[in-house]
DNA sequence: CGGCCGATCCACT
DNA sequence: GTGGATCGGCCGA
């Protein structure tokens, strides 16, 4: 139910972006326990994906958690403010990652209510990697969390979506021609 | 060290 | 549709 390690460890990340769309999202975080459907995702693809912060093997302290093997988080802080969750995935010095752009909630509505401010639950609370953030209580500080201990995982509960597509990835103009890859997935409950 | 800029979001017009 | 918020990361001097 939980996926394990030899799962992050395939190496085909843009298959694997599309894979985890209907996978559960959990979170135990100071805690306060939630649970997210996982229906919006982005690939990027290592050191030859001008949209990674990876291209061209590029490592830093901050990207250096991409190099690490699959199975943990890449938490990093995004225009002062957003802190974005992708899953790291590959053998280690393969710095692949899947941006988890959005979501629908499971469990723990009222957590993710008080967390974002609001009232009253809407569908899009989590569609939107700075807003899933912000709900499920991700913080850039977590980076490199491991996915298979009892903080974030991920689980398969054989939820499958519907009219599943790929697009360009959102907010990647920088990457010039990388930005028309089809690495987004979408798909609907 | 200084300056530029970003895998976003929301309140406005 | 558009601009401002906001600040760490990165690079060049």
């Amino acid at each position: 139910m939980k996926l394990s390690k030899s799962y992050f460890l395939r190496d085909d990340v843009v298959a694997l972006s599309k894979d985890l769309l209907g996978k559960v999202l959990c979170a135990n975080i100071q805690n306060r326990y939630t649970e997210a459907i996982i229906v919006e995702t982005e690939a990027y693809n290592g050191v030859v994906d001008k949209a990674s912060h990876a291209y061209n093997g590029r490592r830093t302290a901050r990207t250096e958690t991409m190099y690490q093997e699959g199975g943990i988080a890449y938490i990093y802080l995004c225009y002062g403010m957003y802190s974005l969750f992708n899953v790291v995935t590959n053998k280690k010095d393969i710095p692949h990652a899947i941006l988890i752009r959005g979501a629908m909630p499971l469990q723990g509505m009222e957590i993710m209510l008080q967390r974002c401010g609001k009232k009253t639950m809407k569908d899009d609370l989590l569609i939107g990697p700075g807003k899933l953030s912000k709900a499920m209580g991700f913080h850039y500080s977590q980076s490199g969390t491991s996915l298979l201990k009892n903080i974030i995982w991920i689980e398969d509960r054989g939820i499958h979506l519907k009219n599943i597509q790929s697009t360009p990835r959102i907010g990647v103009d920088y990457a010039k021609e990388d930005a028309l890859l089809p690495y987004r997935f979408v798909g609907q409950l």
